[in-house]
DNA sequence: ACTAATCCCGTTGACGCCCATGATATCCCA
DNA sequence: TGGGATATCATGGGCGTCAACGGGATTAGT
């Protein structure tokens, strides 16, 4: 399976070293990543990361001459240009640049957060503030699964 | 058959770990999954548990949304971000994490109840309060089966 | 030579492996 | 048809292994 599920919490060392959790190693492994991509998330104070498949489908969008939209194609050079690649040790750990540490206010403790073809990096504190109360509203607001098919919009970024 | 079905009592020791069915791991062995994905229900008190071919579903939901748009309360990525992913032992166990047992308020005993695609974990108590509540609503309502038919099999039922 | 990245070990604790036991269901044969 | 033998699954617990972690040693880069 590719994709980084679930929340991990992890340590910073001193050193700035986080050692990055075994599935989502497996993941990237199974996307044929032998590193991974960072860069600091526009809608948190996060970071947001991924791998060789969701970084090709950026660069891909940039390269079609029909954009549909102005506004994606600049979120994506924003992305390929702030992204730092990062690789593991031989423990399974990452060095984290300190430009994203500071975007994403990390200290002690990270919490690692799947999201299928990317994952982020949170400060808990930060990460409970603004995530905790997602599941609720979903909950609230009645969600239900509506698609679920087979069947699949043309979209961009495939 | 890659589907669950039925209910099944199972304990849940004091290591955490509870057996699961002998014919759900059949189902997941027949979709390719070693292992399986677990999350809290959005509707009630009770986990709620998928392979790998139902995740993956939702993974491509959230990839087909324009990769940026505001896909934060999505509810595929909610799951993606609240599951865990499960490995079975040896015995075909599972250690169910302690914010899944508190969600679903587990103790000594659960039951895994089949939803097809996906099934559901249960306080025993919970289940027979929240089923004999649905049982009145549908027959309150006169309900029918639209498609195929009803009930195969006689279990525990109060 | 100084800084920083990588490697290498030792420690710790959780979890996966293993075996032994118990509880059912199935079969076989008198 | 009854009852013992067998197979299968669920369960309990001991123990080894490995992932996460901390820190020292070594290499690389400018």
């Amino acid at each position: 399976m590719t994709l980084f599920v679930g929340r991990h919490v992890n340590k910073l060392d001193r050193k700035g070293r986080v050692s990055v959790p075994k599935s989502f190693r497996a993941a990237l492994r199974a996307q044929g990543s032998k590193i991974f991509y960072a860069y600091p998330s526009f809608k948190h104070g996060a970071v947001e990361a991924c791998g060789d498949i969701f970084l090709a489908r950026l660069s891909a969008s940039l390269d079609e001459l029909d954009t549909f939209s102005d506004e994606q194609d600049d979120l994506a050079a924003i992305i390929l240009e702030n992204a730092h690649a990062l690789s593991l040790d031989t423990e399974g750990r990452a060095i984290l640049p300190r430009e994203l540490v500071e975007h994403a206010g990390l200290s002690e403790q990270v919490i690692f957060v799947g999201r299928g073809a990317r994952f982020q990096i949170w400060e808990p504190a930060s990460y409970d503030t603004n995530r905790s109360g997602a599941f609720e509203r979903a909950r609230s607001r009645g969600a239900t699964f509506k698609l679920l098919g087979g069947e699949k919009k043309e979209g961009r970024f495939r």
